[in-house]
DNA sequence: CACTGGAAAATGCCGC
DNA sequence: GCGGCATTTTCCAGTG
């Protein structure tokens, strides 16, 4: 690999390095409010049950919900 | 799914939490080899590096590999 | 330790090995547990929650929905 | 649940979702970077072991390099 | 005995 | 649409 193509390697190496390390410092402040929660009184475990509701779109939730029910009454008819 | 095949999702929920019951067992098993070969003056994080070390070595033939080299070369060059 | 018992270390890591592999066989049975299911008709990713839902026990399971309930209507009630 | 507390819900849960979304938003980044390396002729599989690798090598100086040095040597002699 | 950190498993995602 | 990779979540040993 020539010269010109190592500086593009280590260009673009860094940049990916930087942004991880971005990435890494907002992770972090995503612990910090976790454990500034439980302080308060909060279940976290119901924290992040409450954010990954919210992410999926409101129909795929419902009708997951949906079959969930299902389900869980098949499993009660049969057992 | 119109209406739930209750004995066939049982069916199902059940053999796949027997299953998940035999690797628990497994998992066990492992987790007492750990602690037997630690009173044997082992030291067990290395141990797990080993045993990952070779579950890897396999794969370690490739272009890939070559091509690596050249990257982590032309990594050096330009530092 | 000083000298390493080599045939101990060898006979560690090979058990370890073993059960591991027949770990990842099981894995793959449920894989396979899984596919059938979908191909029958089943959703997969409800299949998922009800065992997991199940491996929790009763008592954690319906404080933790409680919780849960709590928690959104909380964040109904200040939108 | 108070209207104080449910106050604070809402502000953790959109504090939270602040921040993911952020690091969504970075991910896309790092993301469109490999796609450019790509496009210039990089192999985007090797770059993100290079970039596993520069995380994991300050890391590389200790005791347990040694132990390993020992045990893998035992497991030589004793093959 | 609760908490932290690290390892393993499960889930989700992206590229082919 | 599937397989492989990365992220997330879960589990557990170690530690105070």
């Amino acid at each position: 690999m020539s010269t010109v193509a190592a500086d593009q390697l280590r260009a673009i190496v860094e940049r990916i390095e930087r942004i991880e390390e971005e990435k890494k410092v907002l992770a972090e402040n995503i612990g910090d409010i976790y454990t500034e929660a439980k302080l308060n009184g909060f279940n976290t475990a119901v924290l992040r049950r409450i954010i990954a509701l919210r992410k999926k779109d409101p129909e795929t939730r419902s009708e997951e919900e949906a079959v969930l029910g299902l389900y869980l009454d098949a499993l009660e008819a049969s057992s």
